[in-house]
DNA sequence: CTGAAAGCGCTAACAA
DNA sequence: TTGTTAGCGCTTTCAG
């Protein structure tokens, strides 16, 4: 195999200097436009393609952005990294994809990798808001960060990309109020984060503010491990004070749900009203398909990738904090209140 | 902002030669332990960490393995990818991850990316088996390659990764027929690639080899669209000499399949008996749960890292074609053919 | 508009 | 065991 051409094979056909052709290469208008043609065309003939390597040793840039999730097997992650990065590429970055496994310590690796590889950004989920190691580690990142759907110590300048959890989750506790239900249920992943923490809150508020009595309401925390889900279904469910209308978040917990209350025999929605958050693959295959709490997370990952290119192209701006919205999509898995 | 101490800095510090730090840092055994002691204070006290980029121009070597895929919403995609990640960034690999979106044109122009961004290695899935031109791509890039459960043309020298698609379908087939079932159908999703091919054929045989006619027989293709899926399973099970039982691949067409059948009043599995393949996350969800062809995808990409880094590594060997196992998890979704 | 020179941070080869 | 020298491929002065 032959060595893979350089600048300098491309200067000799061309006639020029290396610097004409980095010129022609990173597009400055101070070349001739007979000359320009010429180099391109020995670029051609060569097959030349720049070393990046190279470059960013002189640049110090590298044209990489890390994108760190807690889970990659979790639909919402991989569609906003998915998105995120077809608007990267275009703009001739590439992504760095690591998962950290919703550990905090292999998160910590992660940033540190990145650090050392010289990513020129950082789009992230953080595992744990409230961990200050972590705030610290990605505010000493040193590079412009879009933090996904979390808040961060104010101490890290970071863009937010942020989901409105409360409205949706406040229309969802109206609608089932409204159909009698005075004892509901929240099933939630990690309190350590904001829109589980922001749930519960609006949970609470808009129950309240139904005139639910806040003792007949149970909001339950179920972690982010393969296992747990059905059992902690089957306890809440299992029990003659059982909520009648539950409210289960991601994929995992809703079919937990599903799978416990089949397994007690309970109908959807005779039976239990159900309701999903961030669990379309779940909710379309359960008959009846599952009311859902969803968001558009080709549209986060877009916006996530659009603030970061805003940054990397050095435009000015202070933090920005987008909230885009969730929407309740109604489907048959709600209904009134069974008597008891 | 300070600047980051380079390997000069710490050589200074610990008033070595930069040779020296540079054998402490890639642990070369020919150091004195007390001046590896000394190094490596200096380093702790500078927080010196080496620069890739400079490094990877020095051996032209990134550290960086590819990682493309067709869809990462995909849940096989993700995971395999998540699993590889994992074992690959245990060895100080990072991963540059893409996805093609079953397009040739943008895997190529991925392919390139890879190239000139010098990775490592590639491990991928591609989306057309049948592309010359793809083939040729994945030939030159000159790296170590690992093909994901796809044949490629013999001129690619690469390690492959497979799955037993035939056995699980043969297993199947056999299943189906064994409840009296005379009229099966299979809806595919791409047949340009090997496991849609694979599956084809071994239904196909295992129908025959099962005295089924051939012409009540029927396999559906279904390209992987977003929409398509419900009118194609519509058109199937609308039909007055439609299936008794249906295998759809993937949960984009398992689902199809599930809401069709609701659609039309279809019981699952008085009705219709149902049978899913990769599509976990649907099948767990319906009620009954689905009979389902599973993988272990985790497995798939801790093998695919696996060969990946014993090529890196310089090991000899030829290439390998590893073949892993697929399981046929019978759940209540089938049962012997309704009379008709 | 073009080129010469210098150097980014690191490591291979050789020398001591 | 340690250091000197050279240079990877590129871009950034600064001169012409």
């Amino acid at each position: 195999m032959r060595r893979r051409p350089t600048i300098k094979d491309v200067a000799r056909e061309a006639r020029v200097s290396t610097v004409t052709v980095s010129r022609v290469v990173n597009g400055s208008p101070r070349v001739e436009p007979q000359t320009r043609t010429r180099v391109e065309q020995a670029m051609r003939a060569l097959g030349y393609s720049p070393n990046l390597a190279a470059r960013s040793m002189r640049t110090s840039l590298t044209r990489t952005v890390g994108f760190l999730v807690p889970d990659l097997t979790n639909y919402p992650n991989a569609a906003v990294a998915q998105a995120a990065e077809r608007r990267l590429a275009e703009q001739g970055y590439a992504v760095l994809l690591a998962s950290s496994d919703h550990r905090v310590d292999r998160e910590l690796r992660v940033l540190e990798v990145l650090r050392a590889r010289q990513v020129d950004g950082v789009v992230l989920y953080v595992c744990d808001e409230q961990s200050p190691e972590l705030a610290a580690a990605v505010a000493d990142l040193g590079v412009p960060i879009v933090v996904l759907d979390r808040e961060l110590s104010t101490a890290v300048e970071a863009d937010f990309v942020l989901s409105d959890h409360a409205g949706a989750m406040g229309e969802t506790v109206r609608y089932l109020s409204l159909l009698g239900h005075r004892h509901l249920a929240l099933l939630l992943t990690d309190l350590r984060i904001r829109p589980v923490a922001e749930r519960r809150r609006a949970f609470e508020a808009a129950a309240a503010a139904a005139g639910l009595d806040p003792a007949g309401q149970s909001v339950l925390q179920v972690p982010p491990a393969p296992a747990g889900a059905v059992p902690a279904a089957l306890t809440l469910l299992d029990d003659p004070s059982r909520p009648t209308a539950v409210i289960a978040e991601g994929s995992r917990l809703l079919r937990g749900v599903l799978l416990a209350a089949r397994a007690l025999g309970r109908r959807i929605p005779e039976d239990l009203s159900v309701v999903g958050i961030d669990a379309e693959d779940v909710a379309s295959a359960a008959t009846p398909e599952i009311t859902c709490i969803l968001r558009d997370f080709g549209e986060i990952g877009r916006t996530a990738a659009e603030l970061m290119l805003h940054r990397l192209a050095g435009r000015p701006a202070g933090p920005q904090r987008l909230v885009l919205p969730s929407r309740v999509v109604l489907n048959g898995s709600c209904v009134p209140s069974p008597a008891r």
